[in-house]
DNA sequence: ACGATGTACTTACAGGCTTTAAGTATTTGC
DNA sequence: GCAAATACTTAAAGCCTGTAAGTACATCGT
């Protein structure tokens, strides 16, 4: 039997690869190993165990998302860089389900220190340079924009907007409007 | 050995209080077996499997949920209606964690349909009857709350607002009077 | 009061996943 | 071409799921 070249980094693209195929949760050494072709005790060699897999899945897809948001805030301000920015984390949602599932593990702290949170946050403080806020009103927004984002779209993937007709990019849409507008004219303390 | 008296009702409160404790994910049907003081094989007899064990939970939270949320939303409206029932779901998620984690499972649609999700929608509807807002503005705006709602609560006990200073409670507070600020003044289409 | 019936629970077992330890084969470097 | 390092396998223990068959307890009719 030839080897199958594991190594650390293969080994987390496949099994960000097999998350969004069959599911963060259904991630198992196992099964990854199957998917390599070798025995499950082989990838012990690489990873500590079937936790350090799953946060490497983690920090994996928040260092993406980040990336793809900052694509998308590029050379953009005000309301089109908060469009841009929403978009840019729905969709990676719904092309990578497994990979975005993974993101909202609980990392532990100095873990999520090293990953791309930090820069989700910066990134989500620039969008907020557009409109006229200060601290701690920045701070604030800040939280709300990511609590309406994450929610928003963790609520659409579970499948929570489906019992209405109402289109959900419409919905999405017209959110965006509102969070825009709010930013615009944030209510004095 | 005297029997142990296991019934389904027991069984899923017992197994929701074992969420709060230890986390849902970890609960098992053997760790409640454990709790219960008999042998895993046992409880097939009343659930059918794991996954009918953890929908049987989700079911029960997102009832106790629904029941808070309508205790507090009675005899209130506007602003008042829309703190009191955003601080229900906020401090319900706070007190049960693993209960909060199990409301939002996917469920089949049919569970789903049978489930309190409907009275959540519902109760949110009708905070928005103290605002101005028509169809399909009203639908957009459940969703965004509905949205909001579970995004900050969710972030805040992944423990993703922990990196910042600002009192998480004020940014709560402050993000409630965005959210109502931006109801009273909905952006036209 | 006491046997018959049904119910609650246990034991036994098969299969899967996790993880460690020890063994074998393949590659690399001198 | 041989020694050392590396990549992978086999083996095994422990825990979880889930089914099937057995045992003990409760309840009912008489």
């Amino acid at each position: 039997m030839a080897r199958a070249g594991v190594t650390v980094e293969r080994l987390t693209r496949a099994a960000a690869d097999l998350a969004d195929e069959i599911g963060f949760q259904n991630v198992t050494v196992s099964a990854l190993a199957r998917a390599f072709g070798v025995k499950p005790a082989a990838l012990y060699a690489h990873i500590k165990d079937a936790h350090d897999l799953r946060v490497r899945v983690a920090v994996l897809a928040l260092a993406e998302l980040a990336d793809r948001a900052a694509d998308a805030l590029a050379g953009r301000a005000g309301k089109e860089a908060l469009v841009a920015f929403a978009n840019a984390y729905r969709d990676y949602a719904k092309e990578h389900p497994g990979r975005y599932a993974a993101a909202q593990m609980e990392l532990d702290p100095e873990t999520a220190a090293a990953s791309a949170a930090r820069r989700h946050a910066e990134m989500t403080r620039a969008i907020l340079r557009g409109y006229d806020l200060s601290e701690p009103d920045q701070t604030d927004a800040v939280r709300m924009l990511g609590g309406m984002f994450h929610g928003y779209v963790s609520l659409e993937t579970a499948g929570g907007f489906r019992r209405h007709p109402r289109d959900v990019d419409a919905s999405w849409s017209r959110t965006l409007d509102a969070l825009d507008a709010v930013l615009r004219n944030w209510p004095p303390a």
